[in-house]
DNA sequence: GTCTATAGACTGATAGAC
DNA sequence: GTCTATCAGTCTATAGAC
């Protein structure tokens, strides 16, 4: 039990000053100082500081993956097996933008600690991230159930294109508030993920193989 | 003279360490070893870590946006004033991602560090990129003359979601290419800027305003 | 088993001699 | 402008107290 206390009162510490401070400018000493522990206690519990912030990061990844995969499930049993791609690339990027946007994240350390990993990549979380890849082939895969007859390629450039979107959204939500000087309404979620969800399906349903005009005005 | 190749020495030598290597473990006494130098020159003729990699990264990026500016303007002038909305986002996507991408920059210093400096957003990047905003404007502009009457927020999102894909592409291309088992060819640089194009023209073109059949399938 | 205290090796930055 | 010497801060790792 105390163990116990100790761990999670470095996780909570931990995760609050890395989403308030970010990554570069919270040493442990800091952790430990705010958890009220010992310095040599991170690394008897965590076995180092990156581990650490690996544990931090996986915990909240395996949430959004698992909010992921139940929206994909329930978009496809609702469909007989098969959903329409709207509901594959909202479940895809639904859970992530929700999380990271809006205005509940403003008090959640939680999400403001995913917006910094989104931001910040530091070495222990782009190797989480590396994991991801089977994660996503199931995405792929639906997506295939529901365009069937498209080219794999096809399919992976929209799923990669979803991300990017919705990814950079996240990254870069200042840049775009500064530029659009608040004309775009981030905090309108629903409407974020509604444009994202509109681009990516539009892409993968027209096709961009470079027959349409951007490639011919190129070759002009 | 003696002056100037110190400090080129040392540029030389970082661009190639952080290229090679990352940020995270390049250290200031790797890159004066590296260049045959005393580790405080880099304090005197940059002021600190930061700001070599600052100067680094600013002289990349300008070189880049004159490419951009150039392009738009050439293709302005092209058309009498006012370019064809695909034109407008191959200036402004087309330097980065013929910078980033294909078998040319395989070789060059510069390139590998500016996908370094997509990959690992580090505090004195970050800062630049900030600055970049008034860029962005001038192409946001040329997209207002070549869709006159387009909402100013549907020129915004259009403009963030073509950087967004085209950027993301650059900082991820390896997990597309373990995603699509190497069906993605990514070394055909003029099919990605089509394929990026493609589907912002497309976007811009039809409206994502969230009267689209994605936010129709999510009110049902 | 759990934690404290400390050791030893790094880092970037700087004062001051030349 | 260049260099030596050194600072303060961080990290991992561990001996030994409880």
């Amino acid at each position: 039990m105390s163990t116990d206390t100790t761990r999670s009162a470095i996780l909570t510490a931990a995760e609050r000053l890395y989403a308030e401070r970010g990554f570069g400018d919270v040493t442990l000493r800091d952790i430990v100082a705010a958890a009220g522990v010992n310095l040599a206690a991170v690394n008897y519990h965590f076995g180092s500081k990156d581990e650490l912030i690996a544990e931090l990061f996986v915990t909240r990844s395996i949430a959004t993956n698992r909010e992921r995969f139940n929206e994909l499930k329930a978009a496809e049993s609702a469909g007989g097996g098969r959903a329409p791609i709207e509901a594959v690339l909202r479940a895809l990027i639904g859970p992530t933008l929700r999380g990271c946007l809006g205005q509940d994240s403003e008090r959640s350390d939680a999400a403001r600690f995913m917006i910094r990993a989104a931001i910040e990549t530091i070495p222990p979380i782009r190797k989480i991230k590396n994991r991801e890849i089977d994660h996503l082939r199931k995405f792929a895969a639906a997506m295939r159930r529901s365009l069937p007859g498209k080219p794999d390629a096809e399919i992976y450039w929209g799923l990669h294109f979803a991300l990017a979107m919705a990814q950079q959204t996240v990254r870069d939500s200042e840049r775009l508030l500064r530029l659009s000087e608040g004309i775009c309404d981030l905090d309108d979620v629903d409407g974020v993920i509604d444009r994202v969800v509109a681009v990516a399906s539009l892409a993968l349903k027209t096709g961009t193989t470079g027959t349409g005009e951007a490639a011919v005005s190129r070759r002009r």
